[in-house]
DNA sequence: AATGAATGAGATTTCATTCAT
DNA sequence: CATGAATGAAATCTCATTCAT
């Protein structure tokens, strides 16, 4: 409704450490109890702040979680940007987005649960900054692999948009039950893994054996 | 002593079609609002009962929840398990596999919308009966794969699990599109994507076509 | 917002016994209070029900509030309507009506309290059923006052909008000091001052005595 | 020992000019949107200061709200005080008060509506200064008053008290109305409908037309 | 003198759930 | 078996007010 001056702006962050401290904490109590067992006060304390202080940082609980993404996700999509050129060949870019992409949720399980469990049902979240700044994370994806498409490194006939949607689905079905069970152990490991298995396909004709020389020399004499 | 038997055993549907009504009627609710934004009242109005006669089928909303996917399942892995042994090879038993996943979602939108983004994301769907069911189900493709392995369609090197968790990953990925931004329109057509993509991969060099030389040197006799 | 079968419709009171338990209560509270300081929590200790019970009956506070005078102006309206046609004269009806008037008050003070100190001044009164009634009731002032014109009683070029205005003005007043101060002790006494102002005016040259003959009998001489 | 005088005493405005410019705001929004549904950040943002520096020139939301009549008021019943003696006739003079009444409502609609739909309803506003000087205003009525009772202007046995309290109740219902529903467009043209009314009742026996018959017999011869 | 920032203190409102009929 | 009615239990959010600078 009507609004202060001084509470309008929920970016102009008074405090950005405290605003920063606020998501962490809200991160820290919502990946532990979901969004809605999590509460104000729980948050709040675990902030050492009161209430009323996150309600001037962020209009609301929703839009409270909707922030624990979006610096995150900046300085991911940032850094990925930077690197991606520099790496030569259109697989090892792919490569470099997976392992960048599990090294992400590997550090921040908590970051992690928050996303798999609780902003991917949320519709709400698609409206968001962070969501397009996602979506500008994805549109890398199909970038490398039409690279790796025209440079002949992939074959010509896939469809980059349903192997990006295997690989990110694969990720995220790993990460999100890392949250749930805490299996597997280890993230960037599966790195290897997934490429070998997107790149070669997982039947027996390997690209490795394709040479089948029978050699029958019948000698003379 | 409990009075009734019906208020200990909510199992013991006294009229199962009308616990069927109330199921189907939270499905449609659920996928609509969410979970938390539906209320009993709306569920209890869309199934024509009264709020009472719900928690006389259910002893929770929580229980509600988790009672959609109950009967589904169910079907949908006995099922599975019947036809399974009638479809040689692993590599059609794995496609069998997908589409049938697929045309589980497919076939049901509302339900779909309800696993991929509210069941996922809560950690006490883990202790369900369904869920223990959709572990059956996840055997299924582990027993498939393995089998693909041991009769040399598949490579021997790869890891049964991670493909599994590639393919629903994948499939995961589509239907929570699907639900949350109405693409891709049709979801069995993946299939053959799919499918193709496990096999072969998606490196230009393809298994399939690799150099194959057959140098035979007879010598005169 | 969307709201349960069983609550959709605050008219349909369940037990319009507590309906009205309700209300007098909030009538009484909020004389006592004020509509702010008074919460809903008080009106539901001193009705011996729940705050949740409240809002089944009504659906916000102020329609609590608006309530208060739902029936009492009904009622009265009711029965003004009834009596006025055996009145002869419409100067007798006036002074019907102003007695009315003050009884209501009279006989009602925490309604009168909430009438004059807090409905008077919520704009939202306006939209009101109530107010719609209120109406009705100025407007048998009015038709008396036209009556009066008609035959004479009263002058014929009074404004019965103003007349109007300044008995209900004074009564307001009364009323109003009454529920603040205390004074005067009673109202309904005040009818025959008022009325008596309002036919004669106060100019010492009384309408009563109209004629002055003054007869000078000078003598001779 | 208190820091600051300015805190002590909030009467000691150190910026008068800012002060009155915090009641001319807090006055407009008030009217708008009434006590408890402005806030006072909507005062400051109306008055170009900040929330705290109103509690630097008021106490408290209420104290400011009881500020709004002070300053208008006293000049209102100053300039009464001084003209009233150079008005000759009782009759005369109440139509003054009645005319100064009108306009000073008539000139500030915002004042208006506040002291109608929100000062009038609180009790608090009994304890207050301005309150004072409205009693000293309802003096100056009841003076006016007796004096016409006492030189056979007005009728000897009114009750002054009632008579003032029809003129206010008038006044007030009239100022009230225009606050809520605009209507009527114009008060001071109210005046002479007025007191023509409170002078002359509404009984059709006019006053104006006795008879006054001077005969004077002469005797004869 | 002025204010940005922080918060204490509640109040309204919502529902899931219960129970008597 | 079904349900109308009642409510316990919170949680979000709002603001007036304070205080350190």
């Amino acid at each position: 409704m009507q609004s202060r001056t001084s509470r309008s702006n929920p970016k102009n962050l008074k405090n950005p450490k405290k605003g920063a401290a606020i998501v962490k904490a809200a991160e820290h109590i919502f990946a532990r109890k979901g969004f809605q067992a999590a509460t104000v006060a729980d948050i709040a304390k675990k902030a050492k702040v009161s209430e009323a202080t996150i309600y001037e940082y962020f209009s609301s609980k929703e839009e409270l979680l909707f922030a624990i993404p979006a610096e995150t996700i900046r300085e991911y999509q940032e850094k990925n940007r930077e690197i991606l050129p520099y790496i030569p060949g259109a697989a090892n870019k792919l490569r470099f987005l997976i392992h960048r992409h599990l090294v992400l949720y590997e550090n921040n399980p908590d970051y992690a649960t928050v996303v798999m469990l609780i902003l991917k049902g949320n519709p709400n979240f698609l409206k968001t900054e962070s969501y397009r700044i996602v979506q500008l994370s994805a549109r890398n994806y199909i970038e490398v692999i039409e690279e790796g498409m025209k440079n002949n490194e992939f074959s010509s006939d896939i469809d980059p948009y349903l192997i990006r949607a295997m690989i990110w689905g694969t990720i995220e079905h790993e990460v999100t039950r890392k949250s749930l069970l805490g299996k597997p152990e280890g993230l960037t490991s599966l790195t290897d893994s997934i490429c070998n298995t997107i790149f070669a396909g997982i039947s027996a004709v390997q690209p490795a054996a394709p040479i089948h020389v029978n050699v029958r020399v019948t000698g003379g004499e």
